[in-house]
DNA sequence: TCTGGGGTCCTAGGACCC
DNA sequence: TCTGGGGTCCTAGGACCC
C-alpha cells in the first residue's frame, strides 16, 4: 500500500501560515519574476483565477476581488517543506519526497482496517506540528494513491484521507474520474484518448492492453496497469542524482550589455555548481543559452546557445564561471534587448568516478578545499555570503519580486515579534 | 512595462560497425 | 545476378510532472 501526502494549495498555505488574518481570504502566488499565477488558495480558485494566468492581465481583477498577491518565496516554502517531510519521516522511514509539497509513503504490513485512521492521523499531526493542511490518498499503487488523494481533497466528508483498497471502491471512483486527471495523462494523451471515446479512467482501463501499449508506449501501459491495481512504479526512497542541472531566469528589465549578462550568468553558474556539489557530483558538459523576449514581436529577436565539453568533469564554481563567461562572449551579439539567460550542466558523474585527464593543469585538490570552505561559509552565513568577484551584486539584472513576503522561519531579522 | 523554472523518460531515425 | 541482418550509439523531439 502507498500513501500520497499532498499539501493543500501549498504556497498559498505557507503565505497564510504567518498571516492568520488571511485565513478565509483569497490568495495567489506568482511565479519567478512575478510572471504568472502558480498557486491559489481555495477562495481564489472559487473566484475563477486560472492557474498559469499572466499576472499583468489580471491586475485589475485581483484588485477588485481583494485578492492578496505574493511573489514566490522559495526560501520560505523550502523550509516549511522540510518541516512537513521531517514530520512524515516520524510515521515511516519508507518515504519518497516527490516534490516540494508531496511525498509517497510505503505502508506495507499495516493492517488494512487501520489505514484510513492512519491517514487522518497524518493530517492531524502535520496540521498541529507544522500548521499546513494536507490530504492523504491511500491505495495499492501510486497512480491509485494519486486518485485517492484527489478524492480526499475534493470531499470534506473524507476528513482529509481517502482509502481505495478494494476493487469495488476503485471501480466506483474511477468510473467518475476524468481521464485527464490521471497522473501521467497530459493534454496530448487526453486528446487522443477522447478521440478513442475514452472519457473516464474506467473507460481507459477497459481499453485492450495491446492498444494501450501501441498508442501510448510503455509509459501509458504502466499507468494502465497501476489503475488495475498492479504496482509498476516503485517507491524511490533514495533520491536519484540529477542527470542535468539547470539554472535560468528571466530578467525584471531587459538587458543589453554583455557585462550585465555575464554577471547574471556567473550567479547562475555558481548556483548550478553548488547544486552539483550538494549531490557530490561533477559535470563535463556545459550549455549556455540566451534569448530576447519572444513576446515582444515589435523588437528584433535573437536566441543562441553554445555547448562546451570539458576535458575533465568539475564542480568548481570558479571553473564553471570562467567557462560559461567564455561561452557567453562567443554567442553574445550586441544590439538586442535580452530577456533571459541560463546555464545547463550535463554529463554528470559522481565526484569519485571522474575520469582524470592527462592534459589537466588545474590544482584540483586545492580547488576542492576552496569549494568546501565556500560551501560551509555560505551554509552558515546565508547563500552567496561569500561569492566570486564576477558574481557582482546583481543591482541591474534583478528579477521582479515586488510582493515578497518575509523569510519568517529562516532569517533572524524576519522572525515575527509578538506583543503579549 | 508585464507571459516561470526545473526536471524526467521514451521513441524514431540516422550513422556507423561487423 | 545479388540490394543482409543484427547491433550500438547518438540526437532531436515529444510527452509528461510539479
Amino acid at each position: 500500500m502507498f500513501a500520497l501526502v499532498d499539501c493543500n494549495n501549498f504556497y498559498a498555505s505557507c503565505e497564510r501560515l504567518f498571516r492568520p488574518e488571511l485565513i478565509g481570504k483569497p490568495i495567489v502566488v506568482l511565479s519567478n519574476n512575478d510572471g504568472c499565477v502558480i498557486a491559489r488558495s481555495n477562495e481564489a480558485k472559487a473566484l475563477g483565477i486560472a492557474m498559469g494566468a499572466p499576472a499583468f492581465k489580471m491586475e485589475k481583477e485581483m484588485k477588485q476581488n481583494g485578492i492578496h498577491v505574493f511573489s514566490s518565496n522559495y526560501t520560505l516554502y523550502g523550509d516549511i517543506s522540510n518541516r512537513v517531510m521531517t514530520e512524515l519521516s516520524g510515521f515511516t522511514p519508507d518515504i519518497e519526497t516527490y516534490s516540494i509539497d508531496e511525498a509517497f509513503l510505503s505502508l506495507h504490513g499495516m493492517p488494512l482496517g487501520a489505514l484510513e485512521m492512519y491517514g487522518r492521523e497524518i493530517v492531524r499531526a502535520i496540521h498541529r506540528n507544522v500548521g499546513i493542511p494536507v490530504s492523504v490518498g491511500i491505495a495499492p499503487t501510486k497512480v491509485l494513491a494519486k486518485v485517492a488523494n484527489k478524492i480526499a481533497k475534493k470531499n470534506p466528508s473524507k476528513r482529509g484521507a481517502c482509502l481505495l483498497d478494494t476493487q469495488e471502491k476503485q471501480i466506483e471512483v474511477l468510473s467518475k474520474f476524468d481521464v485527464e486527471d490521471i497522473w501521467g495523462i497530459g493534454r496530448q494523451h487526453t486528446k487522443r484518448l477522447n478521440a478513442l471515446g475514452v472519457k473516464t479512467a474506467l473507460d481507459f482501463m477497459r481499453l485492450p492492453r495491446a492498444l494501450v501499449q501501441k498508442q501510448f508506449t510503455i509509459v501509458g501501459l504502466k499507468i494502465w496497469e497501476e489503475l488495475h491495481g498492479v504496482p509498476r512504479i516503485e517507491l524511490e526512497d533514495v533520491p536519484a542524482a540529477k542527470q542535468t542541472i539547470c539554472t535560468a531566469r528571466s530578467f525584471g528589465k531587459m538587458i543589453e550589455t554583455v557585462e550585465q549578462l555575464a554577471e547574471a550568468l556567473a550567479n547562475y553558474a555558481a548556483t548550478c555548481a553548488a547544486k552539483l556539489r550538494r549531490q557530490k557530483c561533477c559535470a563535463s558538459c556545459v550549455t549556455v543559452f540566451l534569448h530576447t523576449n519572444p513576446f515582444r514581436e515589435d523588437l528584433p529577436q535573437y536566441a543562441r546557445s553554445a555547448v562546451a565539453n570539458l576535458h575533465q568533469a568539475t564542480s568548481s564554481t570558479i571553473e564553471l564561471i570562467e567557462v560559461s563567461a567564455k561561452m557567453l562572449s562567443q554567442i553574445y551579439k550586441a544590439g538586442f534587448l535580452y530577456k533571459k539567460i541560463g546555464i545547463i550542466l550535463s554529463e554528470i558523474v559522481p565526484e569519485n568516478e571522474v575520469q582524470v585527464s592527462l592534459f589537466d593543469t588545474i590544482d584540483r585538490p586545492r580547488d576542492a578545499e576552496i569549494m568546501g570552505a565556500l560551501d560551509s561559509i555560505n551554509a552558515k552565513y546565508g547563500r552567496d555570503a561569500l561569492r566570486i568577484g564576477r558574481q557582482g551584486f546583481g543591482k541591474r539584472w534583478k528579477h521582479r519580486q515586488e510582493r515578497l513576503s518575509p523569510c519568517y522561519s529562516t532569517r533572524l531579522s524576519d522572525v515575527l515579534t509578538i506583543k503579549v
